[in-house]
DNA sequence: GCCAACGTTGGC
DNA sequence: GCCAACGTTGGC
């Protein structure tokens, strides 16, 4: 049986963590996630998907690198923690609203790719991250697109 | 630093 | 349940 892979798009500040830092790293928690479609796509999430990882709010913006889902979502504990940025206060532990998923490093473009040259792909037409006005931090990406992105990066992962 | 886009909050 | 006010995101 064939795998079942799903493809994402996850925006990181590089000032707060950037793709470098998930090398250093190797792994993290992607925390911090408190939009409920951003939520519901962490939870979709499978072991071994691909994610685009992308700089925002970045001089230029773009796709830094690629990482993988290596823990399927679970319970955000920042939510719980009153000294935390990320505290719910509304989050009860017996039903815990937020969730993340733990992602590890896979490789940083050869070539990074701005969204500009995202923009200006017709191959890229449609792709989430593209459209005006999209913020969602944590996005779905069509396998096509994945793999076009990746060719554009020189990436050496294959989708 | 500006501000468009858009999600959330809260008064009614 | 509507919607104005407000806060945040994130490109520019």
């Amino acid at each position: 049986m064939a795998s079942k892979r799903s493809y994402w798009l996850m925006k990181s500040e590089p000032e707060v963590f950037s793709i470098q830092a998930l090398r250093r790293d190797r792994q993290t928690h992607w925390e911090g996630v408190r939009n409920y479609q951003a939520r519901n796509h962490l939870r979709s999430m499978r072991v071994d998907d691909l994610v685009l990882f992308y700089h925002s709010n970045a001089e230029p913006p773009g796709v830094a690198g690629v990482a993988r889902v290596c823990r399927e979502a679970y319970p955000d504990d920042s939510q719980f923690d009153a000294k935390s940025h990320y505290y719910d206060a509304g989050s009860k532990r017996d039903d815990p609203r937020w969730s993340l998923v733990d992602v590890e490093f896979v490789e940083e473009l050869a070539q990074f790719v701005p969204l500009d040259v995202l923009k200006e792909d017709p191959a890229l037409e449609g792709m989430l991250v593209t459209k005006r006005g999209m913020r969602l931090s944590v996005q779905p990406v069509e396998r096509p697109h994945f793999a076009r992105v990746l060719k554009l990066g020189k990436a050496t992962t294959k989708p």
